[in-house]
DNA sequence: AAGACATTTGAAAGCGCTTTGAATTGTTAT
DNA sequence: ATAACAATTCAAAGCGCTTTCAAATGTCTT
């Protein structure tokens, strides 16, 4: 069934029927309700490629996901974001789409998607310090919103972010109240931008106090559980060990959890973690009372927000770029207590 | 830039263009070498929907998300299926596509979906024991495959599947063998059909041990940390509790864990522990010694072979519905022991 | 009743590609 | 040199929709 057999069967002009269904004015109220009947009746759906290449319009939305940080698609936090996008674009209409590519195609991946008319603009995830796909985006003129930022990425560009400086240094001054002098950072890959500034955050909170940091205290790798476990572990092994341990991400906390509790030691009595905390559905810090003390963002919500303001410049692809951080709330759970070694 | 851009440039009709770059026979070698020259340098791509439009393909494959199952997004099994599929789509030259809708127009949507030509086939995941959606597709006349399978649909349709009920049953033997008689069950939701067939494995080892189930000792519910730790928790309580577990999920079983640490609990010592694992990347059951005694099935594979059975389907729509059942591995790790009240 | 105007409908072009069937060119055999 | 054939190339139609511009119909004025 397509328009035409459609508006055969009406007796009317395609365009007409065309009008009926796409809510223009100038149709008369009856034969609207006759049309929109009969496409009822017929299960009448549009063609999205006739109707993407008449109007130009794709309703779909492309995230790129290089092969290489395979990881991406797999981690529990991008099925969070990726559920809160598509959300907001599930209510404007729009369609979802992923393209996984091999990490030298990325930038060839981008240009095509675009170009070939598959989508009306694109998501940027997991941007690094400086991250080249920007400049690329912006040349290629795509409207497109940055999950995150890239510190040494000048030219404006739209972005949503939650401070994760600010949320870090806090989560160390915290730490630093409670007595703790040997705090160890468990990041994730530096290489990224989120936790660069998180490393910046800790760094600065050390500094306030005058401490200097102890590059055996600080590690940087992929927020998994085993990595989480691994690093904690050996730092429990080290002549001067932490009593302090923030780590990135729920999951990495829970492998720091699994080798505190190898070594018998009890979290908030003999030793302190803040993590910080997704909100991840399937993962949730605690029911009631959070298991741990941790700086709280929903990457959900800011899915939906990230979706909303590429809709937004979608429609309007000349206005300025415009950008949105929230703040972490620093929640109190029972990971924390006070520095016994003080 | 388009065809007939690119073919007044090199004074080529677009019939010849087109034939050039899609690899057709008949055009002269020397003229190829022209085109692809000439694509390369004005960077051209083929405009996905005219394509498609005049192929009647979409190089498009869809998952359909209903909201309120709306944990499957963020689900972190789903990420790691997701990420096998998409890798043999890549490999394919097939994007992916996610339409996120609301429950009661789920039918609707896979209607649409295939009906206006978004997409050339679509995957079913999480089915139900009787699951509608299948009839519907299959009526509809998508190519489809199904992740799992619906027990009380009868006509034949395309599925990949691991052996769930045999997977639980040599797990509850395992822990028959070892002498328990008190095995929990924390089974996912029964009314999808993966956890119903596991729970018939249970059943199964424990009947033919001559053990009566208790219905304290089963429970189904998302697997989520939180219901894993409650539904542990509970049990404890009971004046008979269990002397050994059976989880769904590593996230169940991360649950369960800090449950039993709570309660001074150790695993494979004091209380048995069995969980399924998925080989999720970034909860993986331990480095070298597994942590939790499992039954172990890659769901990133699954989510591969479900990708290129499709295609398959896709390339030949009237072929046979085929099928794919593949046995998990019973791996043994730390939190399994003999039965010490025995 | 005729002209002026608003309302409603329709014919046809166009979006960018593929593909059919015809036309052109090149090659070989006579 | 010409017929017969293969190898290349091209013009034009078609995929299913939107949208421009023109035509038809309906409704008021005077």
């Amino acid at each position: 069934m397509n328009l035409k057999e459609l508006s055969e069967i009406l007796g009317l002009s395609q365009t007409t029927v065309s009008r009926a269904i796409n809510g223009y004015p100038e149709v008369s109220e009856a034969t609207r309700r006759r049309v929109e009947a009969a496409a009822l009746e017929h299960n009448y759906r549009p063609n999205s490629r006739a109707k993407g290449l008449a109007t130009g319009r794709a309703m779909v939305i492309g995230h790129v996901i290089p092969t290489s940080s395979q990881h991406e698609l797999v981690n529990p936090i991008f099925g969070d974001f990726v559920a809160g996008a598509a959300q907001v674009y599930s209510e404007h209409g729009y369609d979802m789409m992923f393209t996984h590519v091999d990490d030298r195609e990325e930038e060839s991946a981008y240009r095509s998607l675009y170009k070939r008319g598959a989508v009306d603009g694109v998501i940027l995830q997991g941007p690094k310090t400086h991250d080249r796909r920007i400049d690329l985006l912006s040349q290629l003129n795509v409207p497109f919103v940055v999950h995150g930022r890239s510190s040494r990425v000048h030219q404006p560009y739209s972005w949503v972010d939650m401070n994760n400086k600010r949320a870090f240094q806090r989560a160390t001054e915290f730490l630093l109240d409670l007595g703790h002098r040997r705090i160890a950072l468990i990041n994730g890959l530096e290489a990224l931008d989120f936790a660069a500034r998180r490393r910046t955050g800790y760094l600065t909170a050390l500094q306030q106090a005058g401490i200097a940091p102890d590059p055996e205290l600080m590690s940087s790798s992929e927020m998994t559980e085993i990595f989480g476990h691994a690093k904690t572990r050996a730092m429990l092994e080290l002549e001067n060990p932490p009593t302090a341990i923030l780590a990135a991400s729920m999951i990495s906390a829970l492998g720091v959890r699994r080798a505190l509790e190898e070594k018998g030691l009890r979290m908030g009595r003999d030793i302190s973690v803040v993590t910080h905390d997704d909100e991840l559905s399937y993962l949730k810090n605690g029911a009631d009372i959070p298991i741990f003390t941790a700086t709280r963002s929903s990457v959900r919500m800011a899915g939906e927000e990230v979706a909303k303001m590429l809709i937004e410049r979608i429609a309007r692809p000349d206005a300025q770029p415009s950008s949105l951080l929230f703040e972490a709330e620093l929640i109190l759970g029972q990971s924390t207590g006070p520095c016994r070694q003080a």
